[in-house]
DNA sequence: AACGACTACAACCGCTCTGCC
DNA sequence: GGGCAGAGCGGTTGTAGTCGT
């Protein structure tokens, strides 16, 4: 297709620099959020003078520049909750993100791709499966089958006890809690278990 | 020491969602 | 209701560092 984008378009592109973040950038990046918070990307791109488009300043500043961001070193009990998680959410990484403090998507999402990714195909291979096309999505149905059944027998539960249900969306949003409280961990493990029963 | 293969992770891209006018 | 901009998310790519030969 010919991609005539408008001259007005054409006129208005900025060529923002890409690549890796100079130390200075990220000070200055810093200092601009410190005055006016993490909101409208785009102005404080230009708050502070980073030849940068919103997006990468948001990025940035979420994966890397955010106080209290741990970096490396997953823990075991880590890496197993993010195991029990996946199993249950898929591919949510912000989700998942949400319930380890200081972890980001972004480096939950790629410690997943090059280390636990491997690991599940290495398990696969010695449980003597050899995945066909097409399987990933029928685990897909099937998890989603049992988490079904467990909202199901925990409607069933509610109804007699008159106590919430659960719901994934709702379990795992922590908006209104203290990420650093654990009670929700031993929740988790319980329905995790009964998945994996079911 | 040189070089290619592999790994880990930072950053980018494209898409969707949401809120505002 | 439709269009637009900002925000957020997940997939993918690029590249620096490491390892094996």
């Amino acid at each position: 297709m010919g991609s005539s984008k408008p001259k007005e378009m054409i006129k208005k592109q900025v060529m923002f620099s890409k690549g890796p973040w100079a130390p200075e950038e990220d000070r200055k990046l810093a200092e601009v959020i410190a005055s006016h918070g993490a909101k409208r990307w785009k102005i404080i791109a230009a708050e502070a003078g980073l030849n940068r488009c919103g997006k990468s300043c948001r990025l940035r500043w979420l994966n890397y520049l955010r106080p209290n961001i741990k970096r490396g070193n997953i823990s075991d009990q880590e890496e197993d909750l993010i195991l029990r998680l996946h199993r249950l959410l898929g591919n949510r990484w912000s989700l998942i993100a949400g319930r380890l403090p200081g972890r980001t998507d972004n480096e939950i999402k790629n410690y997943w791709n090059s280390h636990l990714s491997k690991k599940m195909n290495q398990k696969e291979k010695q449980n003597g499966g050899i995945k066909r096309e097409g399987s990933k999505d029928i685990d897909e149905k099937k998890r989603a089958e049992k988490v079904r059944k467990v909202e199901e027998r925990s409607e069933e539960d509610s109804s007699n006890s008159s106590s919430s249900s659960f719901n994934v969306d709702d379990f795992f949003d922590f908006s209104n809690e203290d990420p650093l409280n654990l009670e929700w961990v031993n929740q988790f493990l319980q329905i995790d278990t009964a998945i994996a029963m079911s």
